[in-house]
DNA sequence: TATTTTATTAATCATTCGATTAAATATTTT
DNA sequence: AAAATATTTAATCGAATGATTAATAAAATA
């Protein structure tokens, strides 16, 4: 038979995977309702069992996607044969906050609901090789710091990814949106800065 | 009897406290259903609406609960009149990962209440003027930086608070837990210590 | 064109869930 | 002790929700 999908049947799942993208995110898992999401696609509910066979095997691909844009960001700088420690630094500050600049309830949609449901989503983030044993781990090693490499990964993390994770917090101390976005911009150039001081 | 833990002398009202904290905190309010509430805590179901009317006004008291934890330990610091700009920094880094090493998935609860639901919890936080016109902001001021005093508060709580909503993840890096409680322990001293490099 | 496969819809099923009710039991007040 | 009030239970209600079914329309295939 011809499996190639048609044109209308991959219209018809994408617009259901981008309205089920919009209100899991928005809305987590458990609040999230199918019909909410049939709804905002313009389906017949019908059609998002017909294609994803559960409401659990859809959100199942909704957070695959999710995570692997969260760690995708991250992984392959920090497995770069070529570039420097600073250069990755670098790196892995700018493209988070390009990426969660864009795209800024990803961390706490993917961290919210591990800890919702940790026994069926924690092994989609065990990537403890290919973080602890990393060329990025090897460089910060060779540094011969006084304290763990590790406090070293948390701070740099931590100073990018928090202002996006508090931002329903920080961004009411901050004023504006367009002052959000400002500061995040020129933390670009600020965090691989004080990292570095970090580092001696 | 069920698998309630501690049937101890507690208030039936108390109970139900207790085991709705547990709940709601492990699952999220939308996950978490009065039945596992009224189970957990050993009493009948229409008790839990005979005494808090509503699950929506039992999560509110929770809520509340939390809040005013994960904020009653910043707050007062950061309006101190007394202490110095370093003696504050120390002061939050120090109770904030002692708090949390107690209750690490406090930060996560609260932030992924208010993404869900915004517009219910929203003002629940909205601490501006406390924190913007606290005196730990004016006394950052007053050093002159070549950077907005924001970015000092976003990295004081990044650097504090981020390992923690990041457990779930971070844990699996690290290794044991033993190891993890070990690293937050060394923060407690050296978050200050690179805070202060940042003034100069 | 005739037939088979794929896509879509309206209706509805079975469960779950928050909440209520009415009756029973315990506690306090008079 | 009697009456009044407070607490607790079992049963159940009604709405919401995920999923299915049976019928129909559209597309593909032969």
């Amino acid at each position: 038979m011809a499996k190639g999908k048609k044109d209308l049947d991959l219209s018809t799942e994408e617009k259901i995977m981008e309205a089920a993208r919009k209100v899991f995110t928005e809305k987590g898992y458990a609040a999230a309702r199918t019909r909410d999401i049939a709804e905002e696609s313009g389906i017949n509910l019908a059609l998002l069992n017909y294609y994803f066979r559960s409401k659990e095997k859809l959100f199942e691909l909704v957070m695959l996607e999710r995570v692997n844009k969260l760690f995708g960001a991250i992984i392959p700088i920090l497995n770069e044969e070529s570039s420097s420690l600073e250069e990755k630094i670098e790196g892995i500050a700018g493209s988070y906050i390009d990426l969660l600049t864009e795209h800024p309830d990803l961390p706490i949609f993917v961290l919210s609901e591990i800890r919702n449901r940790p026994e069926k989503f924690a092994a989609l983030v065990n990537a403890r090789d290919r973080v602890t044993k990393s060329v990025f781990m090897k460089q910060l090693i060779e540094r011969k710091l006084s304290v763990s490499p590790f406090h070293i990964l948390i701070n740099l993390l931590g100073m990018t990814v928090f202002p996006f994770v508090g931002k329903p917090v920080l961004s009411k101390l901050i004023g504006k949106e367009a002052e959000f976005d400002e500061l995040m911009k020129q933390r670009k150039e600020l965090i691989p800065m004080w990292i570095k001081m970090m580092l001696n």
